[in-house]
DNA sequence: CTGAAAGCGCTTACAG
DNA sequence: CTGAAAGCGCTTACAG
C-alpha cells in the first residue's frame, strides 16, 4: 500500500509553524524573510526526513507557470529528430525545464489535437516542426496562449520566431558538388508532403544549382515520394527511368528516409552506388557512415538547432511573462556541412 | 500580447448559470445529471466559441491524478531507446495518457534526481530502464508514491514488475550460430556498466552456448567496454590479439553502439568482415541493414515490449488508485529473433 | 434541474 | 521574525 503524500501542511503541523514559514524557507527566501536560523533548520531537517516532494500542480497552479515546454516533431524514431529531442531535452533540464515530446505522424489534425493536449497540461512554450499546411491555426495559437517556435520547418508567408538551416545552401552545395563531378542528369527526390518548407528550398537549392552551372533546367527528373510505399514508389521509377533509357547520373536525395529506401532499391535492382549511379542525401544518420557505400551527406547542426531553438524559446517567455512587449522576430538559419564520402563517383565527361 | 485564458467561472459567468453544471456538462456528465439539452447545448456552444481548455494543473490538483507517466532511459537518441520511446508515447495517447520522456545518461544520481522531478510532477506511474545499481532505492520509491515497471533492465534480487526480452536465449542462439558456423574462438564483448542485467545475461547465454556446444569455455574472450571510448579500447583489444595471435574468428557484440565501434575498428585495421572476422550483434537497428556487410543482429520486439509495458503499468495504476491489493507481480519475457544477414562466415572446420 | 461551498496544495501580499 | 487569509481553476458531495 501506498503510503500517503507529504504536504506543506504536514510539515508545519507537526512543527508548530505555519505553512507561510515552510514554503519560504524551503523556496529559499528564508533568509530575506528573516527566519531565524534554528528554524529553518528545522524545517529543512523534517522536509527531509518526510521525503517531502512539493506537488508542482498546486505550485503551477497558483504562480501560472509549469516550466514545462511542449516539443512536437513528425516521428521521435526518425535518427534526425530523435537526436535533436535528446538536446532539446539536455538544454530544457540545463534551464530547470520539463520536456513534453510529441508524434505528429506528418498528421495536421494530429498536431493540432497534440497543441490543444499541451495547452491543456499548462505549457509555457512549444518548439514545433510543424507539419500544418494550414497558417490560419498557427496565427490561433500565436493569438492564445503561449510562446512558441519553429524549427526545422517554416512558413515562409508567415512571420514567426524560427531556428533553421539553410537547406538552399545545402542542397545547392550538394547539387553542385554533383555538377562537379561531371553529372549532369541530375535527379531529386523529396518526400511528401510538398508543401513542407525543407523540402521546397531543397529542390529550390538543387534547382539554383543548376543556373549556377550554367545548364538548363526542367524537373523531369524531380520526384516527390510519398511516406508509404517508398520503396516501391522508387522501384517504379527507376525501373522506368532504365527502359526508357533516361537513367540519371546522380540523385540529389532530399530526406533520409528516402535515402534508405532508394539504396535497397538500387541493391534490388542491381544499380551499383556510385558507379552506375551516384547519391547524395540531406541529412547525416548514422547509416551512411557505414553503408555500403558511405553516403556523402549533408550535415545540419543538430545540437545549435536545439540551442537555439531552446534558448530563444524561454527569452520569449520571459519577456512574455514578464508583459514585455516583443517587438523583434528571433530568426536563426544554420550552415550545413557536405560531408564528402564514397556515394559520388566522377562521371566521364 | 496574449489574452487571458478562458476558465470555467468566464463561461459560467456568461451564461448566469454555476461552475458546478458548466464542469459537469464538459465532462460529459450533463445527461447523468439531468441538465436540460438546452442548456447543454449552451454550455458546450460557449466554450467552443471562446475555445476554452481546462486547466489540466487545476483538474489533476483537485482529483489527484495526472493521467501523465514517465518513461526514463540512458539515451533517447541510441536508435533502440528511440523506438522504445515511439511506440510507448504511442499506447500513452491511446490510452489518453501523456508521457514525459527523460534521459539518465548512464548516470544513477540522475536517475534518482529525475524519478524525484517526475515524482513532483505527480506523474501516475513510471517506466524505467534502469541504470542503478543500488536497489534500496527502488525500494525506496516502490514505498513511495508510485506504481512503476521495469523495462529492458531488470534486478534479479529484487521482485518488481517487468517487460523485458530473453536475453539468455537471444545471446545463447546467437553464439549457437557461431558455433554450427564453424566457429571455436568466438569474443564477447558487453557494455559498461558491468551490473546492468542486459549485459550480464547475453555474457551468460553465450557462455551457456559453449556448454551445449560442449567446448569448454574460459572468459579469455570477454571484455567490457567502457562507454567512453569505446573505439580507443576495441581497437587495442584487436590489435592485442592479433599481434599475439589469438585473435577470435568471431565476436558477439551484446549491444548495438560496440558493435558501430568494432565495425570502425576493422575498417581501420583492414580487418575484413566477415572473412577475417565474422560478426553478430544484439539488437538490430537501421544501420545492420545497410551496413557493408550487412550484420547478422537479434532483433528485440521492440513495439510489444512497449506495449507489455504501458498496459501493465496502466492495469498497476488503476488498482492502486482502487486501493485493490496487488497480489502478483506482473511480469512478462519476450522471444528474440536471430535476423541472419552476411557478417557471419563459415570458419573451416 | 441547478447552485453554494469546500478543498486539492501551493504562494504571496498583508498585517502585526 | 511569524501567521491568517485569499486565491490559482477545477470537481464533487450535498442541499434544495
Amino acid at each position: 500500500m501506498k503510503q500517503k503524500k507529504v504536504s506543506l501542511s504536514d510539515i508545519a503541523e507537526k512543527l508548530g509553524v505555519s505553512k507561510t514559514l515552510v514554503s519560504m524557507v524551503l523556496n529559499g527566501k528564508g533568509d530575506e524573510n528573516g527566519i531565524s536560523k534554528v528554524t529553518q533548520e528545522r524545517v529543512l531537517k523534517l522536509a527531509q526526513e518526510l521525503n517531502y516532494k512539493p506537488n508542482q500542480f498546486a505550485r503551477s497552479l497558483r504562480i501560472g507557470k509549469s516550466n514545462t515546454i511542449g516539443l512536437i516533431v513528425s516521428d521521435i524514431s526518425n535518427p534526425f529528430y530523435a537526436k535533436l529531442a535528446r538536446y532539446v531535452e539536455d538544454y530544457c533540464s540545463l534551464n530547470q525545464y520539463n520536456l513534453i515530446i510529441c508524434n505528429s505522424d506528418e498528421n495536421a489534425d494530429k498536431e493540432k489535437k497534440i497543441i490543444d493536449t499541451l495547452l491543456e497540461k499548462q505549457v509555457d512554450g512549444l518548439i514545433i516542426s510543424s507539419t500544418i499546411e494550414d497558417i490560419e491555426h498557427l496565427r490561433k495559437i500565436n493569438n492564445e496562449q503561449v510562446s512558441f517556435v519553429l524549427v526545422d520547418r517554416i512558413y515562409s508567408s508567415y512571420p514567426s520566431h524560427y531556428v533553421v538551416v539553410d537547406n538552399v545552401f545545402g542542397a545547392r552545395e550538394a547539387t553542385q558538388y554533383l555538377f562537379e563531378n561531371g553529372h549532369r542528369r541530375i535527379g531529386c527526390f523529396t518526400i511528401a508532403p510538398a508543401h513542407i518548407s525543407t523540402q521546397v528550398e531543397r529542390f529550390t537549392g538543387y534547382k539554383e544549382a543548376f543556373d549556377t552551372s550554367l545548364e538548363s533546367f526542367n524537373d523531369f527528373y524531380h520526384k516527390i515520394i510519398p511516406r508509404e510505399n517508398m520503396f516501391k514508389t522508387i522501384y517504379n521509377i527507376l525501373k522506368d527511368w532504365t527502359s526508357n533509357k533516361v537513367m540519371p547520373t546522380a540523385i540529389f536525395s532530399a530526406n533520409n528516409q528516402i535515402t534508405l529506401a532508394l539504396l535497397e532499391v538500387c541493391r534490388e535492382l542491381n544499380i551499383h552506388v556510385p558507379s552506375k549511379l551516384s547519391i547524395i542525401s540531406f541529412d547525416d544518420i548514422d547509416v551512411f557512415r557505414f553503408s555500403n557505400p558511405p553516403i556523402t551527406a549533408i550535415l545540419q547542426p543538430i545540437e545549435s538547432i536545439a540551442k537555439y531553438a531552446v534558448e530563444t524559446l524561454l527569452k520569449i517567455i520571459s519577456k512574455t511573462k514578464a508583459n514585455e512587449e516583443i517587438t523583434e522576430l528571433y530568426q536563426v538559419k544554420l550552415q550545413t556541412n557536405l560531408i564528402l564520402r564514397e556515394s559520388v563517383a566522377k562521371y566521364n565527361i
